[in-house]
RNA sequence: GCCGGUGUAGCUCAGGGGUAGAGCGUUUCCUUGGUAAGGAAGAGGUCAUGGGUUCAAUUCCCAUCAUUGGCUCCA
């Protein structure tokens, strides 16, 4: 007899060589039916591995994560399965369960999938998985594995197989089909109801762009119908909540081909509420003791082969502009950096005068691949609201937690509650992409773990993700469709300090280094734009949003009534408008409605007489009559309740 | 930059080798109304751009541009 120890604490005694569906079928039928993966010990087993010895363990259904992962990671190999059946001479890579769905690269050769073969791959996986095959593990020499693959021709696998330590390689079968594979499926294939063939896209081998470029085939599967059409509705929804779509529709921002690819126009209401972000950003980074500077949008060449940027990005940017003069070139600015660099060598600092907070929304260029332009959160014209602290080194923890705090207050302020914090770290390989010397960084790293872990930052580490000069605490939240973008971020950097010779003069009358913070809260005003409007879907908090209030006359008789409140709104700073369509009540209110402006005011002849006005909100509904005043200190409470002071 | 997809009216989209359609919006007229679409008539398109094939191209082919799903990249 063994004891296995069960999630609850529990410890039942079971025959030796039991399996995690008997065990399932010792606490219920029910779940014995539901379960598809398990764990023993820390490790993902098989749901029909034995088990030998004394440990703990943890079943999983379609519900978890962990089942969620061998469900997907066993339609992989369905997948393999099908597309080898209609291309016989794939070569087949890896295909490993993603957040939603899996995928599998396979080298088709000359061959190529598109779309209209989805369905009929989809069909075949649907039929190999009626088959009701199990997945059966079992152990490869190195030599065999390497000989089942050299006999395939298939490169990959060979190089895969190489990487790996004779005696822990294995294969997996699963009907008349084969591949090296790790493990943790679920039990057999009839389990996979649904499925769904995404997307086909090309992806290099091993990420690396010099290598081969693969197929890249995306899916997702279910178990039952009736998820799969959720996930597609699901889905749906999120197409409505595209910035791009929403943009266009609240006529915020707009692209034109003739302007060029990647440089957004901000329409009237788009600039008017990008303003706004600015304006309340200004309050409170007054208050956090920063100052306004402002600089040009180009600057000579040899300022950015100062600053590194040249030798790191001059080859794939905007190339230099040429004047008149001979050899005078000038590069558009990247960064805002180096100009901050410059305005702290105006003058020489005492370490009295220390911290020095230069802050400007600066506009920057930078030549985005083609293929990597996306809406308003990939440019290659933004706004950064940027800022750069000059500090003795010992003032750099405080000043670093005072921006963790900005940041926090930001994000607040805009409802960002599921942001993630990740300390981007240099790469433990391909140490040539860093400027500095090894000690700097590891000061900064350490600086920016010790501020986030002192500030309770439920972060991640991320290795390879540090900007060139220096380590990042970055805040990254999701769009509609879950992909993370990178919007707050602050940097540790001793390395611009050094290359641009900046200096203090310390109480010891010696002249020193200062450390610099670079860092942007928002990130740039359309990528934080672009992620508020999918989060919100376009009903902005009430203090953000273009238009606060519509005033609906019932008939053109209110007309005269309702420009009279229009005024008296705007005298109390309150952003409204009349709509004078000749329309009935009904479709003003529905068209108010969906165009999400938050407060609707109907007038007629009982307003009017009484001086009132009848209150409508987004959403939910009639609120009322209200006077005028009352209507005001309403919008008024509602602003202060969402905006709180920093 | 690479591998796919897409580009038709202001917007969303249908169509298809013989120079075009719908809904919404817009304009005009009727209607003057009370909490999610009142009615009628009209205007509006070099079918992204440039080549090629064809008696004939918006439709097929090629290129370019833009856009889009990924990959790579992201100061």
């Amino acid at each position: 007899m063994i004891q296995i120890t069960l999630p609850d604490g529990s410890i039942k005694e079971f025959p030796k060589g039991v399996n995690a569906i008997d065990v399932a079928k010792s606490i219920s039928e029910g779940l014995a039916r539901n379960v598809i993966s398990a764990k023993f010990n820390e490790k993902t087993i098989e749901t029909s591995t034995t088990l030998t010895e004394n440990g703990s363990l943890t079943l999983y259904t379609f519900n978890e994560p962990e089942g969620k992962k061998a469900f997907w990671h066993s339609s992989a190999h369905v997948l393999a399965q099908a597309i080898t059946s209609f291309y016989p001479n794939v070569k087949l890579t890896i295909g490993p369960a993603i957040d939603n769905g899996f995928y599998y690269d396979v080298d088709l050769g000359d061959d190529t999938i598109s779309e209209k073969d989805f369905n009929e791959i989809e069909n075949k996986m649907l039929e190999f998985a009626r088959g009701k095959f199990e997945f059966l593990m079992r152990e490869v020499s190195k030599k065999d594995a390497l000989d089942f693959y050299k006999n395939q021709n298939n490169q990959y696998k060979v190089e895969l197989i190489e990487n790996l330590t004779d005696g822990e390689i294995t294969f997996c079968d699963h009907s008349d089909f084969t591949d090296l594979c790790r493990g943790g499926h679920i039990p057999n294939t009839s389990i996979i109801k649904a499925v769904k063939i995404t997307s086909a896209a090309g992806a290099y081998w091993r990420g690396d762009e010099k290598n081969n470029q693969l197929t890249r085939i995306y899916g997702i599967s279910f178990p039952k119908q009736k998820m799969l059409t959720e996930y597609l509705e699901l889905l749906e929804e999120a197409k409505k909540r595209d910035h791009r779509k929403l943009g266009k529709e609240l006529e915020l921002f707009a692209f034109s081909a003739k302007v060029g690819q990647g440089l957004p126009l901000w329409l009237p209401k788009g600039a008017a509420l990008r303003e706004r972000l600015e304006n309340f950003l200004k309050k409170a980074q007054k208050k956090a003791g920063y100052e306004m500077v402002i600089t040009p949008h180009i600057g000579q060449k040899e300022l950015y082969v100062t600053s590194g940027h040249y030798a790191k990005y001059g080859e794939d940017s905007f190339q230099p502009i040429k004047t008149p003069k001979e050899d005078e070139e000038f590069l558009l600015k990247p960064m805002n950096c180096p100009h901050h660099c410059e305005i702290y060598n105006n003058k020489p600092y005492s370490y009295k005068e220390l911290p020095k907070r230069f802050a400007e929304f600066g506009t920057v260029y930078r030549y985005e691949q083609s293929g990597e332009l996306h809406g308003l959160t990939r440019v290659r014209g933004f706004t950064q609201d940027d800022a750069h602290i000059f500090c003795t080194p010992d003032q750099l923890d405080t000043e670093f937690k005072a921006v963790i705090d900005l940041v926090l207050y930001v994000f607040k302020s805009l409802s960002f509650e599921n942001f993630t914090a990740q300390v981007s770290l240099r790469s433990k390989e391909k140490s040539d992409k860093y400027i500095g010397s090894d000690e700097n960084w590891e000061k900064a790293e350490t600086a920016i773990i010790n501020a986030a872990k002192e500030k309770g930052l439920d972060y991640v580490i991320e290795y390879g993700e540090a900007a060139f000069y220096g380590p990042k605490l970055d805040f990254m939240v999701k769009d509609a469709l879950g992909r993370s973008w990178q919007l707050g971020t602050i940097q540790v950097d001793y390395n611009l300090p050094e290359r641009f010779d900046l200096q203090y003069k310390g109480a010891d009358n010696q002249l020193h280094r200062p450390v610099m913070i670079h860092r942007a809260p928002f990130g740039s005003m359309e990528r934080f734009i672009a992620v508020l409007l999918e989060h919100t879907a376009g009903k902005f908090p009430l203090w953000l949003t273009p238009e606060q209030v519509i005033i609906l006359p019932i008939s053109e008789k209110y007309q005269i009534y309702a420009e009279k409140v229009l005024h008296l709104l705007e005298n109390s700073e309150i952003r409204a408008l009349v709509d004078e369509r000749n329309e009935k009540t009904g479709r003003k209110i529905r068209d108010a409605e969906m165009n999400k402006i938050p407060f609707m005011l109907i007038v007629g002849e009982q307003e009017e007489s009484e001086g009132t006005v009848s209150v409508r909100k987004q959403g939910e509904g009639d609120l009322g009559t209200f006077t005028i005043e009352k209507f005001i200190s309403l919008i008024d409470n509602e602003i202060n309740s969402t905006l709180e002071k920093f």
